[in-house]
DNA sequence: GTCTATAAGTAGATAGAC
DNA sequence: GTCTATCTACTTATAGAC
């Protein structure tokens, strides 16, 4: 009983979490604002509640670089299981193809939302951990790819969805969530001050057909 | 006359220019691929053919943080007189939207092809100088925005391209061509292999209203 | 303008007391 | 597991000879 008490209590209060993973968000918040160069071990240190530059941290970690694999490491797994978790909500179908697009745009913010510290920690420090590096290329963007170029390919299909090559309207839909997203976060706002909610309906809009032109004398051209 | 070629001598070969622009030169090249603190001053100065630790850097920069915002300076001005020389050269009309637009995208993914390093340095350095960032901002994004904003509102009145939010759709346009443009450079290619041409295709299509639906089913929806 | 030499500070990392 | 104390190496920056 008092050993479970032991167990749990630490799990429970914010401040009293193992000072190993408080090391380990340490790094995450860190290497994201200030870079791996830029974060000193006392940082880290004070961060999870020790005393800066008392080298405690050479208990947990046999040095820095180890610290930055692992957060990485922690980071992929927690993004896989976020799109697995993001995956199964929208298995189903609703009927309405747009409303589908909508919602799974939607997610696809969200889930960049979660891991904007990771996706921060990559841009700075992408040349760092090469095999990582490439690790991350094919968990983040093949296995997002794949998961929704199958949906895009069975709305295609079902004539759902623009009779176009769907690769490529997959890597428009990746890159435009992600550039928003990126421009959200490194500029304060979307240039053009476009919201999501706008954004994710004319995307939503293009994918599905429903923006007509507005006469006929465009498609003389071609 | 001895005078003229000793002036013009320095530019001409390669190795010979003006320390000063060297020091430049080897600071948009290593604050890109090493980062800011990654980046010491004997790296600056063996990089412009200096010895390196000999503090000759001092002679040309009062310090480091002055050679880094004329960098960015240097960068946002070349990118200004690009985009302007763009401008001007895609000034005429075509005849063929399509061919336009396709134009128009190739463009935007060789400017920034030109400017990776400077990208480079953005993501990375990006919270170092804000007020620096903040003109940037406005100078790559707003600008670029409103030059084919334009384009995209005349574009869209003449029935051109499909009739949907314009700022939304430039939105799109300019955060597609700089994803698959980061995925090229981070990840070696892009995602499901979808080269320039094809994504530069796809997205004309998607905006001129090509890419019809297979069938008629999808229009129930909504 | 470039060099040698060096100062002053800070980084990562270790030894050992408690 | 956390601390004090310390080592070594490296960093920015300066002084002064040439």
């Amino acid at each position: 009983m008092a050993d479970k008490i032991a167990d749990i209590k630490p799990a429970l209060r914010g401040g009293r979490r193992k000072t190993r993973e408080r090391l380990l968000d340490a790094g995450l918040k860190l290497f994201a604002s200030k870079g791996y160069d830029g974060t000193a071990i006392r940082d880290l240190e004070e961060a999870a509640g020790l005393k800066p530059g008392s080298g405690s941290f050479y208990r947990h970690f046999p040095d820095k670089d180890s610290l930055f694999e692992e957060v990485i490491g922690r980071e992929i797994q927690a993004n896989r299981q976020r799109s697995e978790f993001f995956e199964q909500a929208l298995a189903g179908s609703l009927g309405d193809t747009r409303a589908e697009l909508v919602l799974q745009l939607r997610g696809m913010l969200l889930g960049l939302e979660q891991m904007a510290d990771f996706m921060n920690i990559l841009a700075r420090e992408g040349g760092r951990a090469p095999e990582l590096m490439a690790e991350v290329s094919e968990a983040l963007i093949d296995q997002s790819r794949q998961s929704d170029a199958l949906d895009l390919q069975q709305k295609v299909m079902a004539g759902e969805v623009v009779d176009l090559d769907v690769r490529a309207l997959s890597a428009i839909v990746h890159s435009t969530m992600i550039g928003h997203f990126m421009a959200r976060q490194y500029f304060g706002g979307a240039p053009g001050g476009v919201g999501d909610d706008l954004l994710i309906a004319t995307l939503a809009d293009l994918l599905t057909g429903a923006g007509q032109l507005k006469t006929e004398a465009g498609k003389d051209g071609h």
